[in-house]
DNA sequence: AGATATTTGCAACAAATAAATCATTTAAAT
DNA sequence: ATTTAAATGATTTATTTGTTGCAAATATCT
């Protein structure tokens, strides 16, 4: 929450060798990291109480090239203190220099983890548990998520398959995706995930699913997604990588866990249910060795 | 934490009578509000990809005078957020406060973030370049994943589709999955995903295909996976969760980034696929380009 | 199809900004 | 008390900022 420690105790430790103004100075930026981050140095100067220029001389007597890096290093604090436990992680190489692939890798990877943690929001779990709920109860669950979605609507179907026979995947050879809603009611549920940019057959399919009665709940990217308005839950993660490519990997993660909070509900059935499936794919020698039993 | 929960809550009623740009816009600074508080209109405009005038049209058009207001309303609510400890203190308490659902959720999604994070340690760093490397010289890649790691292959498959025509996904209807197979050569590479249990299928092809002379490189889950023994190169990630089932999210980020990496191996020829790519689908009206308006 | 709004990109503008420069004051040293 | 050095204030300068006006492009409606 301070902005960069270091900068402050430097601060702090040269004090004492500052010149009356200088101190004044200083001591304003200590008391009011915010300000400095936010307002302009002549507005910063005016409400120190300093002249313009004094700032300018601070900075450099810290030893920085000028007060834009001094305004940078609080914004960059105030950044880390806004979004919370999810920016920690992304501490370590944040200014990397070195432009290795190996880089390139930790670098993503360690903002994927803070997507992750993000998540852990209470809004978020809110909204997780919730669409559990609404899933819990519905008579049939349709999954549906074209083109980069399809890896989390199928692998969401693959494990509904293993709990039950509620699942259906609204995908399919020749275009006949759609057809599953063919008898969809209102007793049913459709499980949408959709990111920018979003494909058309998903919207149109997720309407006319609402047409019909049924209930909506979605996996998305925003609050003005298109599917918001529609759907009686919604669950936002985010896409953004420093990459070319929008990640899924949140969104998995999301559906795994209302996976996860679906097989919870039950737990006997839900052990019922993995038993039977261990069985019928042992039979066909699916597998090189059996599925280990988990309990 | 919010910007101006007012403000926030109508940018999100006004966008869908928003043009194209100025929803662009809107969106940015819903994502990105600390941005909004802490750099310039025109750094702000950059970063969200439009015009600098945009953000002056956006700031009319939700009824304030000038873009200085809408950043003066970020930066009211940054400050409140970083020094108010308030709302930190509310979310912990929230959080302690209730119900088993939440709990699991978020414990699982916090594992899933360590397990990213682990990710980033050299070993795994320098496997995921050197797999990079590999796959890059390749005159096809094939891309291999049944059952469970369907969705990380689709996905891998997906991606690459978009960067070039180098890629084979090994699937496909009628059991004709591992057709794509028949003209491998020693130039080609699979990439094959597995955890346990192992599919035999999996196994079968990965083998048949080495036989054939192609590299294999491997995403999987152990030191003692049956894909590391016939693998040229192979990338380990952890699968465990609390919960009934194995996880796929540290796979498909590995995935992902892989897919970054070589996608910034040829920075120029990237953005000149993904740019066919995106005439090609815009021919097709894949995407809705704009939400429907409601008057 | 043509006509009419609306949206969008571009360039120019005035205002404001941070830094550099110079002049004046203040403190310290001889 | 005079000289010298440092500190402070005022002024100037080159950028950068947010805004506006206008033509091209796009969508919308008869």
């Amino acid at each position: 929450m301070q902005p960069s420690d270091s900068l402050r105790e430097q601060i702090i430790a040269q004090y004492d060798a500052m010149s009356a103004q200088l101190q004044q100075a200083a001591r304003y930026v200590l008391e009011h990291p915010e300000e400095v981050a936010l307002v302009s140095m002549r507005e910063v100067a005016r409400l120190a109480g300093v002249q313009p220029a004094t700032m300018t001389r601070l900075a450099k007597f810290l030893g920085l090239p000028g007060y834009d890096e001094l305004r940078a290093q609080h914004a960059a604090a105030l950044r880390q203190g806004s979004d919370g436990f999810a920016a920690k992680v992304r501490q370590r190489v944040d200014e990397g220099s070195e432009r290795g692939a190996c880089d390139t890798a930790s670098h993503m990877l360690q903002g994927l983890s803070a997507q992750l943690a993000k998540l852990c929001e209470p809004d978020s779990l809110r909204q997780l548990e919730a669409t559990a709920t609404r899933l819990r109860s519905a008579r049939k669950v349709y999954v549906l998520g074209l083109r980069s979605c399809h890896a989390v609507a199928w692998h969401f179907h693959y494990v509904m398959t293993l709990l039950g026979e509620r699942s259906v995947h609204l995908d399919g050879p020749g275009g006949t995706g759609g057809d599953g809603l063919i008898r969809a009611t209102s007793e049913d549920v459709l499980l949408v995930i959709s990111i920018k940019p979003y494909a058309t057959g998903t919207l149109e399919l997720a309407q006319l699913a609402k047409d019909k009665g049924a209930g909506i709940v979605s996996i998305t990217d925003s609050e003005v997604s298109p599917l918001v308005g529609m759907s009686a839950q919604t669950i936002l993660c985010p896409t953004e990588t420093d990459s070319f490519f929008h990640t899924l990997t949140p969104a998995l993660a999301v559906s795994e866990v209302l996976c996860s909070l679906l097989a919870e509900f039950d737990r006997p059935k839900t052990l019922d249910a993995l038993q039977q499936a261990d069985d019928h794919l042992s039979h066909l020698n699916t597998y090189a060795t059996a599925i280990p039993r988990r309990q």
